[in-house]
DNA sequence: CTGTTAGCGCTTTCAC
DNA sequence: GTGAAAGCGCTAACAG
C-alpha cells in the first residue's frame, strides 16, 4: 500500500471550482477555455498532483511500459544495449521493465507472459527461446540479433556477414595471409551466425581455404582453443596462421592471452580480430580488449525503439540490418 | 492500445460457472472449496486468463513495480548490480524498472517524481542528488552507497573503511614498506569516501606516513597520474613507493598501464590493489582487472532488496555495511 | 464457503 | 465549451 492520500482528480476538479471532465481534457490536451485550463492548472500545482498510471491505464489499455528482455546486463554488450534502450525510451517518454531472463527458458516466457496481457506497450527481446509463439500476434514486439520461425516480427540487428568479410579484408589489407576464424556459438540461431557466411565468402573471393574452430560454446572453450592451437603448429613452433577473426571480443581476447602465455607475439606474429567492440570498464573513451569489428550498439538501440513505436507498424520492414566498423584495439597493426 | 480483447475475470466466472469474486478468490489464494477451486483453475487455462495489472493496482495501491535509479548500465559496477536487483526482484514476484539518470539531476529528480505517486512500490537509488527532498516519506526506499543529510533512509553499502585499511595490510603483508593511495572521487559524499579514512587509519596503525593523490574525478586523471608518478621518481628513476591502493580498479587498472607503458614492472616493483572487484567481460569466472578489494555486489543487492520489502520498515537498520574481501588479480605478488 | 456489490481514479461518450 | 455519468477489471467488504 502506498500513499493512500495522494490528491485525485476528484480533489483537482474541486479545488480548481470545474467540474471531473474538465480536469482530464486539460490534462489530456483537449480543448478547453484558458479560464478553466489556467485554474485546473494552478488547482494541479498547488496539490501536487498527479495522474495514477494505473487508472489511467486500465482506462486506455496503454501503460507507457516497455519490457526489454535480454539474458543479462552483466555482458558489456548487453548492458550498453540495455542502457541504450533506456534512453531511447527515455526520450519518448516511456519506461522500462527490465527483464533478464539468464537465457533460462522457463524465466523467459514468464517475462513473455507477463507481457502478453495487457501488462505492456511493447517488448524488445533479445531471447533464446522461440518467442513467437508465446506472445500475442498484437503486442508490438521487435526481436534484437535472433530469428524466430514467426517471420512476423521485427527484426533489427548488426550488418554480420559484412563484418566477417571487413574482419577477413582487414586482416589481409594489414598482412595476413592465412586468416583463421574461431567460432564458440549459442545453440540458437541468430544473426550473428552469419559472421561465419562473411568470413568463408571472404576466403572465397580471395581465393583462401578456410579454416576455422566452429564449436557450441561451452566451459571448455579455453582447452578447445589450446587444442585448435596445437594443431596448427609447425615443428619449429611457428603458427600455420597469421590472422584470426574471433567471433567475439571475448573469445579473441582469451585467444589473444593464449597466444601471449606460449609467447607468440600479436600484433607481429599474429594479428587477432573480435567482434562486438567491447570496451574496458564500458568507457566509450576506453580501450577495447582486441581490435574489432564494432557493433553500432547505440545506433541499434535506437532502431530498435523506432520500430517498436513506429505509427504504421506494417511499413516496418521485417529486418534491419545496420553496419559495422572496424577499430584498431591492439591486436593488429596499425594501417600504413 | 493493447489487447482489447482479453479475458476478464468476468469471463473466467461465466466459463467456470461460479460467481467473479470466487475467480478473484482462487486467484488471491483466499479458501474456496475443491470443487470451485479446479474449476476456476480450468477455466483461467482455458481462457488463458491472466489478472490485470492496472486494474489490480488501481484497487489495492501496489504495483510489484520497484525503480532501480542508477547513473547508467555501461559501468560494470552498476550493470552487475542492476542484474542482480533484477534477480532478487524476480525471486519475490516484483519487477524492475531501470532508471538510468546518467548522473544528471534533472533525470533523477524526473524519475524521482515518478515514483513519488502510486507509480512504483519502492526505490533503489544510487543516485547523485540528494534525493531526500524530492521523495515522498511514504514511499519504501533503500539508497545505496550515498549519504544524504535525510538520515531517515536506510543505506546500504560495503564496508569501505574495512576495505581501505584492508588494501594496506595487504600490501604491507605482501612485502610493501611504503603504500601510497590514488583517489579519483566524485562530488558528492558517499560511503566510498571511506576507502581514504581506512587507508589513513591502517597508515596510522603501522607507522607510516600517508602519501597520497586525492583528486576530484576529472578527464585529466591520466595527467594527474602522471604527475604524481614523476613526483615519486628518485633520481636513479626508481620509486619512492612499493604498492598502490587505488580508490578503483579502473583507476587502479589506469595506473598499472602508465607503470608498465614506462618500464616499471608489477607486481615485482610496485603492487596495485584496486577497489569493486570488475572482472574482464563481466563473468564471474574471469579475471580481475587488478587484485582488489571486492565488493559483494551480489549480496549488497539482496539486501538493498532485502530491506525495501521489509514488512516493518521501523526495524531497518538505518545503515547495513556488508564485509569486502581481498583477491588476487595479477598485480600484488602471490601470498607466501 | 459463496455471491453480490461498491468503488479504486481515470477517460470518454453524450447531453446540455 | 462544459458537466454528468458510465464503465475499464479488479478487490474487499458484506450478506447470505
Amino acid at each position: 500500500m502506498t500513499k493512500k492520500n495522494a490528491p485525485t482528480m476528484k480533489d483537482v476538479a474541486r479545488e480548481a471550482g470545474v467540474a471531473l471532465g474538465t480536469v482530464s481534457k486539460v490534462i489530456n490536451g483537449i480543448p478547453v477555455s484558458e479560464e478553466y485550463r489556467s485554474r485546473v492548472l494552478d488547482a494541479i500545482r498547488t496539490l501536487h498532483y498527479e495522474v495514477n498510471t494505473y487508472a489511467r491505464g486500465l482506462k486506455t489499455q496503454k501503460t507507457n511500459l516497455i519490457a526489454l528482455i535480454i539474458p543479462n546486463t552483466i555482458n558489456p554488450f548487453f548492458a550498453s544495449f540495455a542502457d541504450y534502450i533506456e534512453g531511447a525510451l527515455y526520450q519518448r517518454g516511456l519506461k522500462l521493465l527490465l527483464c533478464c531472463a539468464d537465457g533460462i527458458p522457463e524465466k523467459e516466457i514468464a517475462y513473455l507472459n507477463l507481457a502478453t496481457q495487457n501488462k505492456v506497450d511493447g517488448i524488445v527481446a533479445l531471447t533464446y527461446s522461440d518467442v513467437g509463439k508465446y506472445i500475442a500476434k498484437d503486442i508490438p514486439m521487435v526481436v534484437f540479433d535472433r530469428f524466430f520461425d514467426n517471420h512476423i516480427i521485427p527484426r533489427v540487428a548488426s550488418d554480420n556477414f559484412a563484418g566477417g568479410c571487413m574482419a577477413v579484408e582487414k586482416l589481409l589489407e594489414l598482412g595476413c595471409t592465412h586468416p583463421v576464424y574461431i567460432r564458440f556459438h549459442s545453440v540458437f540461431p541468430g544473426e550473428s551466425d552469419k559472421r561465419m557466411d562473411g568470413y568463408l565468402h571472404a576466403c572465397k573471393k580471395h581465393g583462401l581455404e578456410p579454416d576455422y574452430l566452429n564449436m557450441e560454446d561451452c566451459p571448455e572453450m579455453l582447452d578447445y582453443m589450446r587444442d585448435f592451437l596445437e594443431r596448427h603448429k609447425r615443428a619449429d613452433g611457428s603458427l600455420t596462421f597469421d590472422g584470426v577473426f574471433a567471433h567475439t571480443d571475448y573469445h579473441g581476447y582469451h585467444f589473444l592471452r593464449l597466444l601471449r602465455g606460449q609467447g607468440y607475439r600479436v600484433p607481429e606474429d599474429v594479428q587477432i580480430i573480435g567482434f562486438d567492440g567491447i570496451r574496458q570498464f564500458g568507457g566509450e573513451q576506453e580501450d577495447l580488449f582486441v581490435s574489432s569489428i564494432c557493433q553500432p550498439v547505440k545506433q541499434l538501440a535506437e532502431k530498435c525503439v523506432e520500430i517498436l513505436v513506429a505509427p504504421d507498424r506494417s511499413m516496418v520492414p521485417s529486418l534491419t540490418l545496420l553496419p559495422v566498423s572496424y577499430q584498431y584495439g591492439g591486436t593488429t597493426k596499425r594501417e600504413g
